[in-house]
DNA sequence: TCGGGCATTTGATCCCGATCAATGACGCCG
DNA sequence: CGGCGTCATTGATCGGGATCAAATGCCCGA
């Protein structure tokens, strides 16, 4: 899908209301910086299906999740695409090294960004190692994943995969939104897939042997997890 | 195989004849920081097949390879394995957020590695921007590498994946050593296969394919690249 | 020089997940 | 309300890579 209508919000104090003020790398930061810090930033929305960035753009910002849920991918030059994670709120995303970007990123149904412009932002944590460390942290955390997820990719059969991801998406939530044995899944059978390392139909075929097993009730937009313990197991190996 | 003498150097100034000095943590270090720091770490050596950490071992320290070549892995309960990276004089192991190392790592042949401590280093970085700098961009290529590796993990072929790491393991030798058409593979056919989520079958199978081919030739530990052009074009796909 | 142990190669067969193909279920817009 | 496009499910078949099995090569120590 096309990029459309991006719309911009104008600047004010935002950051005092953010959703994410905690949780994502403004956390580093003290209310003095924070007032500083605000004006780097931007609320942008994007639409479902948006491009927010693509793989090999030049870098011109640095986004921090608000709202929404992104996939980020690569995708070989004959279109298989992989993807690497679904970014929710408080992920920071656009760090690299070579200044261009090493995955695509899209909006799965709505998302709220804060946009960072490159330039200003690379300024602003020169003289805060406070920031660099929590984005230093970030990048850790995310780097112990992406190894989970190597060990998922390369030696989990498709079974295991998707009882490993409802878990895990599960948890992220939990962690966002609270305990809840619903699990909404935003993200199409396809995106599941790519980010499993399976085909869409073996996804639906393991979804749905999953409900006949007893295990989830597959409702409208995600899944209901009847017996977590069963899943656990499933996932566990 | 079990950890045997590990053998500890004499504390000196080493930091000036240090191989990797330059392409380390280091190389973010200015003359007298340098003094200091190397008071921090000590040359230790293993032996093939030692165990330097394992995964869920207390973190209680960092290492800088200096020399040598280990496999990074982590196991499931049941004993797959997978590879998640090999090691290479200039990197550095050992960040986490847990206090727990989340994959453990193997001497393939000799080793010596810098290793810190873990409370000393991280006050020493306290009031060191640049190193913190420098271990973040680290991260970050590590996490970009990480990325590339899920692609390879999820989309590629047998063939793919083979072509692909012979070619990415001979950049990172150039890197190091310069050009030479003579790749040598230190690591088993094992590694390899649990390196790329294949079986050790499947990774013989195609070595010898691509020799029967012409493009590779299986010398003693190592191949030598006949023709490399033919690789990339079996490595893209 | 011989022999035991380990890594690797090679061969035969199997099976999980891919592929090919069709049907079903929505949601959206006329 | 009906038709169409997209996404998901289900079924039938195929095949790449796993598994099972055996042979070969090679290092090293007696």
């Amino acid at each position: 899908m096309k990029p459309s209508v991006v719309t911009i919000e104008p600047n004010g104090h935002f950051c005092d209301d953010c959703a994410v003020r905690g949780a994502a790398v403004c956390s580093s930061l003290d209310t003095a910086e924070l007032r500083e810090f605000e004006h780097l930033g931007r609320r942008v929305h994007f639409s479902s299906g948006e491009t927010v960035f693509s793989e090999e753009d030049i870098t011109t910002s640095f986004y921090n999740v608000l709202e929404g849920v992104m996939r980020l991918y690569k995708l070989l030059p004959d279109g298989r695409r992989q993807i690497v994670g679904f970014a929710l709120p408080g992920d920071f995303l656009g760090m690299n090294l070579s200044g261009r970007h090493n995955f695509s990123a899209d909006a799965i149904g709505a998302v709220t960004v804060c946009q960072f412009a490159k330039a200003p932002f690379t300024r602003f944590i020169e003289d805060r190692p406070q920031l660099l460390r929590r984005i230093n942290e970030l990048a850790i955390r995310e780097l112990s994943q992406a190894r989970d997820h190597m060990v998922l990719l390369g030696r989990r059969s498709a079974d295991e995969k998707v009882a490993t991801f409802l878990l895990g998406w599960r948890e992220r939530l939990v962690a966002l939104k609270g305990l809840s044995d619903t699990v909404p899944l935003p993200m199409s059978r396809q995106d599941i897939a790519d980010y499993l390392g399976l085909t869409i139909e073996t996804v639906s075929r393991t979804f749905t042997k999953l409900e006949r097993q007893g295990v989830i009730e597959i409702i409208h937009g995600g899944i209901s997890l009847l017996d977590p313990a069963r899943v656990e197991a499933m996932a566990a190996a």
